[in-house]
DNA sequence: GCAAAGATTTGCT
DNA sequence: GCAAATCTTTGCC
């Protein structure tokens, strides 16, 4: 047979490589994939796998657009753990974020997860996407003709959505094989991804130098990039 | 105790 | 391209 099948056995995301250098950490995030077992009650009871195609880096109490500059709080107290853990927050009071925390405790340091090429379990993907209707969807009225299959984790809070992540998962181990949301590395023979940088998104409260350091990191050419690409 | 702003997304103009 | 939706967290009185 030549590549692993969809069945072949799931390899985990090595704590170290999250371990070290968030920069670095980045890179070896993207083309890794984000999996979540189905639970009971998930929509269609299917696993749901993502290929990450971008994240953002926010690390040490000095980056001024990163949580962690309030210094420790309740909210970003796992940012001050070890690595591997997740952290997800709720922004604008409506979507929520994942972050992989990165680097050893107590230096706060993560990965936001922006977008994600949908592997597997699309049609739970939309079954949450549709259970999760944004509010301003909702409010506006009807509209809202449904995403194509590239689309429907393609930026920080899609990613929430289509995976069903919401702040309770904050603390969980992605790198444990036995949690229900992980990480696992690319398929054994996956050629790593190009991967591009830019500054990074939403983040002009931060200032100089921090709104201009190029700490967003992409692959150049994949469908579900975030819409601010 | 209260005001302000936010690591976003969407639908309409 | 713009502004609304919505509520938690932080900052200041």
């Amino acid at each position: 047979m030549g590549g692993p099948g969809p069945d072949a056995p799931a390899r985990p995301f090595p704590r170290e490589l999250l371990a070290g250098d968030t920069l670095a950490a980045a890179r070896a995030l993207l083309g890794a994939r984000l999996a979540r077992e189905p639970e009971p009650g998930d929509p269609l009871g299917e696993r749901r796998v993502g290929r990450i195609v971008e994240v953002e880096a926010y690390i040490g109490e000095e980056d001024r657009a990163s949580h962690a500059r309030f210094g420790r709080t309740a909210r970003n107290g796992v940012m001050f753990g070890p690595p591997g853990l997740a952290y997800v927050y709720l922004v604008y009071g409506m979507h929520h974020c994942l972050n992989v925390v990165t680097e050893p405790a107590p230096r706060p340091a993560a990965l936001l997860v922006r977008a994600v090429e949908p592997v597997a379990g699309l049609a739970a993907m939309r079954a949450a996407r549709a259970t999760t209707r944004t509010a301003v969807g909702r409010a506006r009225g009807t509209g809202a003709s449904p995403p194509p299959d590239s689309r429907l984790a393609a930026g920080p809070g899609l990613v929430c959505a289509a995976f069903t992540i919401d702040r309770s998962r904050t603390g969980d181990d992605l790198c444990d094989p036995a949690s229900s949301l992980r990480l696992e590395l690319a398929p054994d023979g996956e050629a790593p991804p190009a991967i591009e940088t830019t500054p990074r998104v939403g983040i002009d409260y931060a200032g100089e130098p921090w709104t201009s350091v190029p700490w967003r990191f992409l692959v150049p050419g994949s469908p579900s990039l975030s819409r601010r690409a």
